[in-house]
DNA sequence: CGGAGCATGGAGAGCGCTCTCCACTACATA
DNA sequence: TATGTAGTGGAGAGCGCTCTCCATGCTCCG
């Protein structure tokens, strides 16, 4: 007696996927045809056209992404890639950056410009230079297609790495070092001329500035747009103090502010932690916000809101820079030849309570 | 005279990547030894095993993954997917939601657990049921070996499309329909009892709930723990608002809450925003919080920090939970007879100002 | 000393797909 | 009728890998 070879239909998992080979079989024609249907390239009939359809639909066909990426070469992928330098792969840090809505503002502008377009999104952590080699590697081996970095710390090299290794990629920000690759940024001079220009309108006279870490470019075109903008309108000096972006460097430079301009009245700080943090020191000094002291803070972020009074800030539009970012990458894979370009975004004020 | 046939080797994009062929002829065995040796499987000699590393270091040879996974049948991939019920897929919820710290928690505990075994988090987005299908479909192709999901509506069909196309899965948050795939979820009713708990240590004895919908797992759970908690403590009954977890329906809720009970002196709100809102409402009638009105919020989102006071809250532990998420469906892939399981975390009571 | 038994490495098939060739038909042109 | 020219579909190679077989060489025991 002969038993039946074929494996049990109704469990899905053993159940074997219908390939090209059985869609070909059921419509009557051969691999080569079905491929050319459901790719759409060259001339296929029609009648021949309409049949493969009608076979895919039935069979239940869904193409092998591996099969697929291994002949093309093409892997349907892009990589979110946050390249930090941290000594361990969980530190602290990174948890808190998750938690950072600026991370999931970046996902969703990618995402609106991967999911139309039927190209997955991997996300990709590197924290050590170890990882960081084995991500060129992999994404050089074809991984991914191409790569959206964002590199947080200024010394980064992966950038440079990337590069090297001919891989597209487009950098969120932009970097510390020159490299050829393309970048989408925020003006953040530009930022820094509307916080000026919103102080002074308010009629501010003594102002100051609570910078970020000066080797940060970022740090560095704020404080310029700042300053540039002041001295259009006569103030040709104003005291600065710098600080490293958290909360207790924020208020450690406010104290040190006020010392040096005692009569501060106007306060400009370069990103909304040190600001939240300054606004805390002002009133633990007892000096109203923004009676006193007006405040613009940077980067809309939650401390922004979180803030009593809330922050007027300067706003990133981030989702649309990672979606810029995400169609550069695309048009870098699509044409590797294409030349590195830079998309610098405008600012916007946003007026709260502070200033 | 002859040309070079082989290509200039200084364009890395052009340059042939050494596959395992090359990595055996370097090392003088063969094909199947190098393989052998990678993976780290059977019996190979010591000696060999030290020549093909070295070979492997020598070509730079790194694993094609589409080749790879076309034999195994396996991705070495997770996918993340987020599943909404939304009329299009550009919807401003997306927005909000990836904005939202609670997106970026659940990314970095799965990523925690997928990391250090060198797997790939693709994420997904499906808010059309047409998406959904495809996904399902994709998914069976292997072009994820599991799924962690979020499923962001009740009446999600995904999870059960998921079992029954056989596709090891995972979800953070029960179901509302049951459906045998393993799931995290929070222990809501132990932070309805937190709550309770903590508002009668207070004092507070004319107690009040604005609820979440009644129709989300999580709200009923919560009202269930505060319920029973009260009938412990000799409340048989107090009164309850059903909410829709928004701003706008906190402030509702509450102003028909104190309707019913003027006396209001202990609130538990099925989550922050909406606990934000009654605050808000609370002292735009003159009631102070905590001391007139004491309120207890839920999740311990950005929300809770915002409000003054900052609200006392229950919270969960998100990452954990997204972790074991991970976890659930890596043993799934591993072993698919293994029974469906759920994992059940308990909140914390994070007390602040508002009780 | 012969053969069983085991450790080890090689040969080769084949995963599912794309894409280059090539064959064939149909029609126009010489 | 012989030849040129599209347009169309099929045959088949091969992408890089894993894994099952099989051959080989060795040890060990009767």
């Amino acid at each position: 007696m002969l038993r039946a070879i074929k494996p049990a239909m109704s469990d899905p998992r053993s159940a074997r996927k219908p390939t090209l080979e059985d869609v070909a079989e059921a419509a009557g024609v051969s691999r080569a045809t079905v491929s050319r249907v459901i790719n759409g390239v060259r001339n296929v009939d029609p009648k021949l056209h309409a049949i493969v359809w009608q076979a895919v639909d039935a069979t239940g066909y869904v193409p092998n992404r591996a099969a697929r990426s291994l002949v093309t070469r093409r892997s349907g992928t892009v990589a979110l890639v946050v390249s930090d330098a941290v000594s361990h792969d969980d530190d602290p840090f990174m948890r808190r950056f998750f938690a950072d809505p600026f991370f999931g503002r970046i996902v969703g502008g990618v995402m609106s410009v991967l999911r139309p377009r039927g190209i997955q999104l991997a996300l990709q952590i590197v924290g050590t230079d170890d990882a960081r080699g084995r991500l060129v590697g992999d994404l050089g081996q074809g991984q991914a297609d191409g790569a959206v970095v964002l590199s947080l710390h200024p010394d980064d090299t992966l950038p440079h790495q990337l590069y090297e290794a001919g891989i597209a990629a487009a950098l969120v920000g932009r970097p510390a070092q020159p490299v050829p690759i393309s970048y989408v940024d925020l003006a953040n001079d530009a930022g820094g001329v509307l916080a000026a220009e919103h102080l002074i309108g308010r009629g501010c006279t003594r102002l100051g500035m609570i910078t970020g870490p000066a080797h940060v470019p970022a740090s560095q075109d704020r404080l310029t747009g700042f300053r540039q903008a002041l001295a259009r309108h006569g103030h040709a000096w104003f005291p600065t103090v710098e600080g490293g972006f958290t909360y207790e460097s924020g208020e450690t430079a406010l104290l040190e502010l006020l010392e040096r301009q005692p009569e501060l009245d106007g306060l400009f700080v370069a990103n909304d932690v040190m600001a939240q943090a300054a606004v805390m020191a002002l009133r633990g000094r007892e000096l109203r916000v923004p009676d006193d002291v007006a405040v613009v803070g940077f980067d809309d972020s939650s401390a922004a809101l979180d803030a009593r009074p809330q922050l007027t800030t300067v706003r990133h539009p981030l989702e649309d820079m990672a979606a810029e970012s995400a169609r550069l990458v695309l048009a870098r894979i699509d044409d590797p030849s294409l030349r590195v370009e830079s998309v610098i975004f405008d600012p916007k004020l946003v007026v709260r309570q502070s200033a």
